[in-house]
DNA sequence: TATGAATGAGTTTTCATTCAT
DNA sequence: AATGAATGAAAACTCATTCAT
């Protein structure tokens, strides 16, 4: 019965892919709630149930796609990540001068955590927790690196001044973090356009 | 009885006073061991037998000097404030220029955080959970205005040019928390005085 | 539409027939795979999805066909005591002195045991649960009920010498427990014949 | 203040002292508790808690004195072996033959399984889950090799015929056991007199 | 009929707080 | 005032059972 195998077959195929993507699907749904109440609350002043009531499923739901609360920051965090470095690496292929990329780099950055503030508050508060403090250092550590490296490449095209650059990629870092938050509490008045100015500005003087 | 009444009187007065007395000891005792723990392990991570521990006092006697864990907390933050308010408006008194007073507030706040890094610690963990946000903004907000006094001060002296204060105040906040941080976890090669020098030229160079 | 009615209705009884052979092999699968995964890990430590898993089908499909976890354990021990006591009784069946049989009761015992060791583990955890007791107890109380008959068969015959039986009964089925378990755990150096004949001497010595 | 410190000293010293009798007071009614309520039900399905109510405390209070369920069902199986040993040893010291050291030994361990019945009980069930099995398997070679080592000496002095001994030592523990349970469940008849002076006649009949 | 995702009651353990001594 | 034993609410996680597909 060849035809019938064969028909048979696709579909459990077909099935199984169906299947993967409802997981793929929970799994982000989970990750959004959780997103927002860990944000909201904490990650030690929420209790797993609450992520699952903001997913609107059981408690024990969780445990199906993820092995632990613990787990669940871990995934948040990845997704995120994920998607910011993709964001920003794709804004930045149509910036050139070392104050472009620098607007860019910064603008995007804080656009991204402006629309998933309350993830942004998570890191900040999970983050410094013993146990993910080197994750946590280790993301940060990326995006200073890349800063230097952009304002390395404005040195070597004679746009910046030789300066040594290392503390500045810090620097960047401390005031996007210090207006994020800002925003995300609604303590921030100004747009994201003028910080971007305002902080690329600061930065770049630096190297006059 | 006249006499023995004031006899009386006067010794239990001075009782009253000695109680007091030693009962503000044993609160700071409670106080300074709590920063100590807080610190070292973050506050949910510490359970408030660890604070006792640390006074070397037994559990219950915690809940004879403050209502709750939380209490303490606040106890513990509110005393640090003091103390580094204090220590700040007695070293500004010898400065006289924007730039010098500049250089002090930043110096001395990075050498009181750095001399109490668990503490700083605690408050940058605690201090984002929801109900402590309001507290820390507080705190923060009172260095805020500080600086842009400061700076608005050297605009009307003439030192520096007029322009906006307000986000520099901010950045300037920003730069010593993140310089505190990696400090703190030994990941800030520099020197207190160097870090406190480039801060400043960063915020007065927005005025040139 | 009698010819209609009387086809419909054979074949709706073939089906009914079939669908009834097709559930009882479902049924004995599953029971088969409980005695393997129960015995392997308890009945406790046991879920339900693992007996799922060893039947090859779905943990839901285990409900289509037991009422409940507890229903599966009852049925598998039936199953089990079933098949050893036709297959006791059929052995005995060539046996004729009282030696004699109590060798082949003995023996067959440990061999069904002993080719199902899981399964004898199982009982022997499940089975002094609370709400097991009395079946497991009913269980023994019948295979004791049995040696006994075989003991007065034999004094009756005059091959033994008139004492009471029934503390023999007993003793006779803690030996074999005993030994099975032993065997069971690799712990039992000796044949199961040789047991066999050990236990018959010992039981058998008390009529002497 | 010599006086005064001894003095204080002293009634430190009886403050801690009575603390720890407290303390093993405690743990004690902890592990009758336990003995009651795991023999009962089983070990797996007593909650914790179950053990705390029939104990008169709360279930937070377990933990102040154990580790764990599991600390306690080791505690309770060490408790109760240690008691029986000792009771076993000196029971043996005015017995002399093989044969009435044989039936000290048995009824001894009959006596004392019948007073803490649920114990034996439990020991029986928790026992023989997976990760008890070693701890339970070493308890019950102990007392087998004393049985052999009693017969040895009986065979050495000439009491007994010269044969091995081994299977015997673990017969004579399956009917201990065999009858304890019964006498736990209420089925057997017999008095523990009768039973040892059964078990310790087909034992020894062995040797003749 | 068969599936396996979903449920939520139930389990062990922790720890802030109380209170008898 | 000081103690620390006792409490019980709360948290993470498991799993027998149900039910939409």
């Amino acid at each position: 019965m060849p035809a019938v195998t064969k028909t048979s077959r696709t579909s459990s195929r077909l099935r199984l892919r169906r299947r993967r993507e409802r997981a793929d699907l929970r799994r982000s749904e989970i990750i959004t709630a959780a997103l927002t109440v860990f944000a909201k609350h904490g990650f030690a002043n929420t209790r797993a149930e609450d992520v699952a009531e903001q997913a609107g499923i059981a408690k024990g739901t969780l445990y199906l796609y993820f092995d632990s609360k613990e787990a669940i920051y871990e995934a948040a965090l990845e997704y995120a990540m994920t998607q910011l470095r993709e964001l920003v690496s794709e804004r930045l292929q149509s910036a050139t001068t070392a104050a472009e990329r620098m607007r860019v780099f910064v603008g995007t950055r804080m656009e991204f955590w402006s629309a998933q503030g309350e993830l942004y508050q998570m890191i900040m508060t999970v983050g410094r927790e013993k146990h993910q403090k080197k994750r946590t250092a280790k993301i940060i550590r990326e995006s200073v690196d890349q800063i230097n490296l952009l304002l390395r490449e404005g040195i070597e095209r004679g746009e910046l001044r030789e300066r040594p650059v290392e503390m500045v990629g810090w620097a960047v870092m401390d005031l996007i973090r210090g207006m994020n938050e800002r925003r995300v509490d609604g303590a921030q008045p100004t747009t994201i356009a003028q910080d971007a100015e305002f902080i690329t500005g600061i930065a770049l003087s630096y190297f006059r």
